[in-house]
DNA sequence: CCCCAGGGTAGGG
DNA sequence: CCCTACCATGGG
């Protein structure tokens, strides 16, 4: 991994095929970056805010430290696997295939535990610039302040003492209290995020489930993005657009270990692209 | 008015 | 086990 510094920028030498910034950012995996002025890309992440820019041959990281940079962003973007080969085996199946060539630089990152299972606690029956918006609002409202501009996501400490009252205004709708649950059980101990990730999937499904409004493919979610279980499936309304229209005899078995990486190639090509068939 | 969005719950068959 | 009404909110 070829990096070097030019100022207080960093320079990171990978072609888009391998990281793509833009679908990797707004392919609804993460709620909290925008796209700038000038092709570039900020959001908030771990409280630290990141912009990104993207040439042809490398992604500037500004204002970011070689320490930082392998502290923090090469492992929030799996810098470490090798997507190639993934890609390549996925690829002899044929929506994959179309799905891949459609968006090849998609990676999936490793998030905050905590934001992703509230995040998509969020999610629920709700789409994408709904949540964000409302997730914004969320930090403006309960974050810690970073910058001027720029708010955390909340700790589970500071919401864990909220009331539903507290959350109105924020288009949380009946989730409010869900995001409570969550919360609550979290702060309390109830739930131990740390020790979720290293139990056996199904163990980690049944306890994610716990929580009030986490339901199989809020779970799914949680595993996928938060907790960087790969084997996760999510299932939600777009996806069963694609078993119901390419998979009818159920998504294949040789895919299993990676089948949420598959999925988000499959999510992001069906809501997105052009050229995806129109189900409905 | 309808339907839809990265669904889940509670209740009844 | 299955099925369904309902949940709050905003956009199309």
């Amino acid at each position: 991994m070829k990096i070097a510094t030019n100022e207080n920028n960093l320079h990171l030498s990978i072609s888009q095929d391998d990281l793509h910034i833009v679908n990797t950012l707004d392919c609804g995996q993460c709620f909290r970056w925008r796209k700038q002025e000038d092709n570039k890309m900020t959001g908030v992440v771990f409280d630290r805010v990141l912009t990104l820019k993207q040439t042809d041959d490398e992604v500037i990281f500004y204002n970011t430290t070689i320490k930082e940079f392998n502290d923090i962003w090469k492992a929030y973007f799996d810098l470490d696997t090798d997507y190639q080969s993934i890609k390549k085996r996925l690829m002899c199946d044929q929506p994959l295939k179309a799905s891949i060539e459609y968006a090849k630089g998609l990676r999936i990152l490793k998030q905050d535990s905590f934001e992703a299972l509230c995040s998509f606690i969020i999610s629920q029956n709700n789409n994408i610039p709904r949540i964000k918006s409302t997730i914004e609002k969320l930090c403006e409202r309960y974050g810690n302040q970073l910058s001027e501009t720029v708010y955390a996501f909340p700790t589970a400490s500071v919401l864990s003492q909220l009331e539903k009252k507290d959350l109105q205004g924020l288009s949380l709708g009946y989730r409010d209290e869900y995001l409570l649950d969550c919360a609550k059980k979290v702060q309390s101990g109830q739930i131990k995020l740390e020790q979720v990730g290293s139990l056996p999937i199904d163990e980690a499904r049944a306890e994610l489930r716990t929580i009030k409004g986490v339901g199989p493919k809020v779970a799914e979610c949680a595993l996928l993005f938060g907790f960087y279980k790969v084997e996760a499936f999510p299932i939600d309304t777009w996806i069963k657009k694609v078993l119901s229209y390419y998979y009818t005899d159920g998504f294949p078995k040789e895919f299993s270990e990676i089948a949420g990486i598959a999925q988000q190639y499959l999510f992001h090509y069906i809501r997105t692209s052009p050229q995806a068939p129109k189900i409905g």
